[in-house]
RNA sequence: GGGCGAUUAGCUCAGUCGGUUAGAGCGCCGCUCUGAUAAGGCGGAGGUCCGUGGUUCGAAUCCACGAUCGCCCA
């Protein structure tokens, strides 16, 4: 039949489905459509924070940019002119790490052996290589972004970006060389900063020794202060103990101070530690050169812990950041006994070359050897590891740019306060981390990062240049060579000093990653940019990355700041506060009105996801096993504040509770092709039918619910109503509908027509592919003037539910639970019709007698009939509770025995008070001699159980129509083929009296008496 | 040490503004229906709503304290 609906199959297979309508998308350019059909409108502006192009696409990242295409479809839905910008995150330390990994590279030294350059261009390919990767990822998600139009960071745009910003922090004079004891990590070679550092997943739990030395005291014999450390490797560097002044110590009969706290021996002499401060003492490696000249002694500190260890604390500034601190407060030398890669440095002897872990055991050996090892043990406590490649961290006293956060901390507080946080809780994670922050170390000592624009020269000037532009106007030379701001390439322009008019040389340290991202809400807007251009992100080595425009300042305009962003909560320290600290520098605001954070993807188990657990599962896996709308549905159905269970066990109770939906679609297309029905898109269908008119108000209820989920960036409500709504469509609406449907009646195929076709534009955000394949299904491809994609179809606007209609059909749909509850009682077979049916309480399903009783087989039903056992009143507690107060107890005392007095018009009078009608809740249940009861607080029903001949007769008839239907789907048949049937003559009696009903029934032409079993032939 | 969450059935989780008998899905047991649905329906077993105290006519829900777990920070 020409424009009937394409059956569909039993059950969707959702990984094939999903790739014919990528396909089709590609094909019909339904994306970029959208986006001609949303140009002018008003502006919904998203950023999307960098996703860093370095490894393929985990289940995790796929959370969020499933939320992020949620939130930018619906808004599509609503009409939205957008953006769609992709960003990828391209340079720093993540992306060499895994280049060294696979070029067998493992120190900074075999770096540059291999050439920094050739380095920078493996990183470059490999930046290249997953931008691939994760843009088919995404698009296999089904995510709708600018693909070829994203954002790199490593551009010449985005450096020079940056450039201004750090120039503006310099000229605010917030830019600073700090020289400072640092997390270092000795395998990359490189400091590392506060925010990138935090979280406990960088500080697992390590064994490490643990040891009590003895510092024997110059000027007191046979005394000796004991100290505690977990970190042998820095004793050679010592210069100072510390003791808590106010605190007691006391010297044991062995000669060994500690602090009283702390200790259990009996003690010779008990004094402050104020009284040992000034003391002389012998540090246990005094013979390294390095110790030269260094004189030991004890100094004060408050922060001294009188919890752990012996009270008296090692100070060795070169090795630990609050040893620093007080070598400037006390004035004690600074030993570095280090280098960048961890190894002993010349001057300490034996020690020399050996790394941190490879010289405790000489460290060791040698203290008990001379006698100054109280006890050597372990210990697990937590210990900081690189964040990147896992190696254990530790102090050292370097050089590193800083950026002052003192001046900004209160701008970012305050402006924090009008974020629109969700989950709103997550607002005061961000107040915390602006409180707490300290500055922003900016430098890393590697190779493919930012170029950090610092050129200090001899004179003592600093000069940080702001652009590309001011870069050439100033250079000496190298500009020749320039392709690009990356080293090796940047570190042969030398500058002219604006001081002194010297040279000056960069700095050789690339600039933090953070920086990278931290920029984009100003360098992908075209802040300040005064022309448009065309293709002018794609520069430096981006170029053929990416075909983005550098847009000019009234686009920025705007664009800045977005309306909502979304990212995962460990982005609060990282991208939320970089993007904030950067636009709050160069424009005085933040660039976001409203944020989503989300926790982390777990196994479906609620455990942590890890590959060594086994339960780990790549996306690439998931796409094709479960298909992404599954993928979408668990991430949408789990709460933003917890984290997603994630595993293909749920995946498949999503998928069975989807299939009802399917099979609703299914019925559909059954039906209407069978009538030859076809929609009409431009005519809303209208019905009379209380059935078809529930339903158009329980679909506007969805959409309602929806909006309301949807507007506040709200994705379980979304999913819950959805589910709710598949429920209420196929286990009432069509199950009550079926006859209809089997009778071709339009004004049911239009109704769920309707009801469908709105339902799929409500989830199509959430499951874009299922909802698009089911609209081609029903709608698109048999109406001609319809939207060819849901996408495409706009919001189901304007949908009003009607509340009253609504709560008729709720009871109805009670009272059908309590008569089904009543003949489970009897244990009588549903198809077994009884006579009658008696209602009490029920105001609203009186005008639905026919449907209750087809529903429950019954012949009739009658509303407020039949003896009343016993009124059983309740108080409305919400009315009386507040009115009534502590005398509620005995008012509902006096109901519940039955102590009240009937005044009329449905009032009463009890324990002294007088009730209206709305104070009480009248339940009456009722009793009738051979039937079976079921109720509620409020209706009761009761069901006659007495069977009569013709009852009986009835039982048989609907026996035989099932079994011959059992037959007919048995024997293959189509649902309209027609029959020749033949009953064995012992039910011959059914088909004396109820011939046309089981003709009907059974699509029987002809019935025929014979034999002792029921056959059934196809004619 | 400070902060933010969580704690409800065997498991995973809902539970709105404080309201009458605390729910769902999965799993288990029994029954049942079926010409869309490997579905559905009914019933059962299974609960110290983390604990203690408080506010209130009434607390899983609000408050205080405590416990445990997770996270953020120090």
């Amino acid at each position: 039949m020409p424009g009937s609906f394409q059956p569909l199959p039993d059950k969707p297979d959702h990984p094939a489905l999903e790739r014919d309508v990528l396909e089709r998308w590609e094909r019909e350019q339904t994306f970029e459509r959208l986006r001609r059909q949303t140009s002018g409108n008003p502006r919904w502006s998203f950023i999307d924070g960098p996703i860093t192009a370095n490894n393929p696409m985990g289940v995790h990242h796929a959370w969020g940019r499933t939320l992020k295409d949620v939130f930018q479809r619906y808004k599509a839905m609503r009409g939205f002119d957008q953006r769609y910008q992709n960003g990828f995150d391209c340079q720093g330390l993540w992306v060499e790490v895994e280049v060294e990994k696979s070029l067998g590279l493992n120190s900074k030294r075999e770096i540059e052996e291999y050439g920094i350059a050739e380095f920078a261009e493996r990183c470059k390919e490999r930046v290249a290589t997953y931008v691939g990767v994760m843009t088919e990822q995404s698009k296999r998600l089904g995510q709708w972004m600018d693909w070829g139009n994203d954002y790199l960071t490593f551009s010449d745009t985005n450096i020079e970006y940056i450039w201004r910003f750090l120039a503006e922090t310099n000229r605010r004079g917030w830019l600073y060389r700090g020289h400072r004891s640092t997390q270092w990590c000795p395998r990359c070679g490189t400091s590392l900063s506060q925010h990138e550092q935090a979280g406990e997943e960088n500080h697992p739990e390590l064994e490490h020794p643990s040891l009590l030395v003895r510092f024997p005291l110059r000027d007191r014999d046979g005394e000796a202060l004991v100290v505690w450390t977990t970190t042998p490797w820095t004793l050679p560097a010592n210069v100072a103990a510390a003791v808590k002044p106010d605190a007691e110590y006391v010297l044991s009969a062995e000669g060994e101070w500690r602090a009283a706290d702390l200790t259990d021996a009996p003690s010779v002499k008990t004094v402050r530690g104020a009284e040992l401060v000034g003391l002389r003492y012998e540090s246990p490696f005094d013979d390294l050169p390095a110790q030269a000249g260094v004189e030991h002694r004890v100094i004060p500190w408050d922060e001294v812990s009188l919890e752990e260890g012996t009270g008296i604390v090692h100070i060795a500034p070169g090795a630990g950041p609050e040893d620093f601190e007080l070598s400037r407060v006390h004035g004690l030398p600074v030993l570095a006994p280090i280098d960048e890669s961890g190894r002993f440095l010349p001057g300490y002897g034996a020690l020399e070359g050996l790394s941190t872990d490879a010289a405790a055991g000489p460290i060791v050996d040698s203290l008990a050897e001379r006698n100054l090892l109280v006890e050597a043990g372990t210990v697990v406590h937590r210990y900081p590891i690189c964040w990147r490649c896992k190696t254990p961290l530790v102090f050292r006293v370097v050089d590193d740019w800083f950026i002052s956060c003192d001046e900004i901390r209160g701008l970012l507080l305050d402006a924090n306060q009008d974020v629109a946080w969700t989950p709103p809780q997550y607002s005061k994670r961000m107040d915390d981390w602006l409180r707490n922050m300290g500055d922003w170390n900016i430098s890393r000592k590697r190779y493919f990062g930012l170029p950090l624009p610092i050129y200090p020269c001899a004179c003592g000037h600093v000069n940080v240049i702001g652009s590309r532009a001011e870069l050439e106007a100033r250079a000496l030379g190298g500009l020749e060579q320039l392709q690009e701001l990356h080293r090796p390439w940047i570190d042969e322009v030398t500058i002219r000093c604006e001081a002194c008019g010297e040279e000056a040389r960069r700095v050789p340290e690339v600039g933090d990653a953070w920086l990278d991202a931290g920029i984009v809400p100003l360098s992908t807007l075209g802040w300040q940019n005064p022309t448009w251009i065309e293709h002018g992100y794609g520069t430096g080595a981006a170029a053929g990355l990416t075909g983005a425009d550098l847009p000019d300042n009234a686009y920025w305009e705007q664009w800045f700041p977005a309306d909502w962003i979304s990212e995962s909560r460990e982005q609060i320290r990282l991208w939320f506060y970089s993007i904030g600290f950067m636009s709050m520098t160069l424009v005085g605001r933040l660039p976001y009105r409203s944020v989503l954070t989300y926790e982390r993807v777990h196994a479906e188990d609620g455990s942590p996801m890890h590959k060594s657990a086994g339960n780990m599962i790549e996306a690439n896996e998931a796409f094709d096993t479960i298909g992404a709308d599954l993928m979408r549905w668990l991430y949408c159905a789990t709460p933003p504040y917890s984290n997603v269970n994630f595993g293909y066990g749920l995946a498949g109770e999503v998928r069975r509770r989807l299939l009802t939906l399917w099979s609703s679609a299914g019925f559909l297309v059954t039906y209407a092709n069978i009538a030859g029905w076809r929609p009409r898109w431009d005519a809303p269908p209208e019905s009379d039918h209380p059935l078809d008119r529930w339903l158009v108000a329980r679909t506007a209820q969805l959409a309602s619910e929806a909006e309301q989920a949807y507007e506040g960036f709200w994705t379980p409500s979304v999913t819950a109503a959805f589910d709710s709504f598949v429920e209420d469509l196929s286990n009432w609406y069509v199950r009550r509908s079926r006859r209809r449907f089997w009778d071709g009646d339009p004004a049911a195929l239009a109704t769920l027509w309707g009801a469908v076709e709105n339902a799929l534009r409500v989830v199509a955000p959430v499951m874009p592919f299922l909802a698009d394949h089911l609209w081609r299904t029903l709608v698109s491809e048999v109406c001609p003037d319809a939207p060819d994609s849901v996408h495409l179809a706009g919001w189901p606007e304007g949908l009003e539910p009607d509340e009253a209609l609504l709560a008729e059909q709720a009871e109805v749909r009670r009272v059908v639970e309590l008569g089904r509850q009543a003949r489970a009682q009897a244990n009588i077979n549903l198809r077994q019709p009884l006579r009658q049916m008696f209602v009490r309480g029920s105001s609203r399903a009186g005008g639905y007698r026919d449907e209750i009783a087809d529903e429950l087989n019954v012949k009739e039903v009658l509303f407020d009939e039949g003896p009343v056992a016993r009124v059983q009143l309740k108080p409305n507690l919400r009315v009386l509770g507040p009115r009534l107060g502590a005398k509620l107890r005995e008012v509902a005392a006096a109901l519940a025995g039955g102590d009240y007095e009937e005044l009329g018009d449905g009032r009463v009078r009890a324990a002294g008070e007088e009730l209206g009608p709305g104070d009480v809740i009248r339940g009456e249940r009722l009793s009738v001699p051979g039937f079976v009861m079921a109720d509620d607080d409020v209706v009761s029903v009761a069901l006659s159980t007495e069977l009569d001949d013709e009852l009986r007769l009835e039982k048989r008839v609907r026996d035989l129509i099932r079994l011959v239907n059992q037959m007919r789907k048995e024997a293959g048949l189509e649902i309209i083929d027609r029959i020749v049937l033949t009953v064995p003559a012992a039910d011959a009696d059914l088909i004396s009296a109820h011939a046309d009903w089981v003709k009907r029934e059974t699509l029987a032409v002809e019935i025929r008496v014979d034999g002792t079993a029921p056959s059934v032939v196809k004619v």
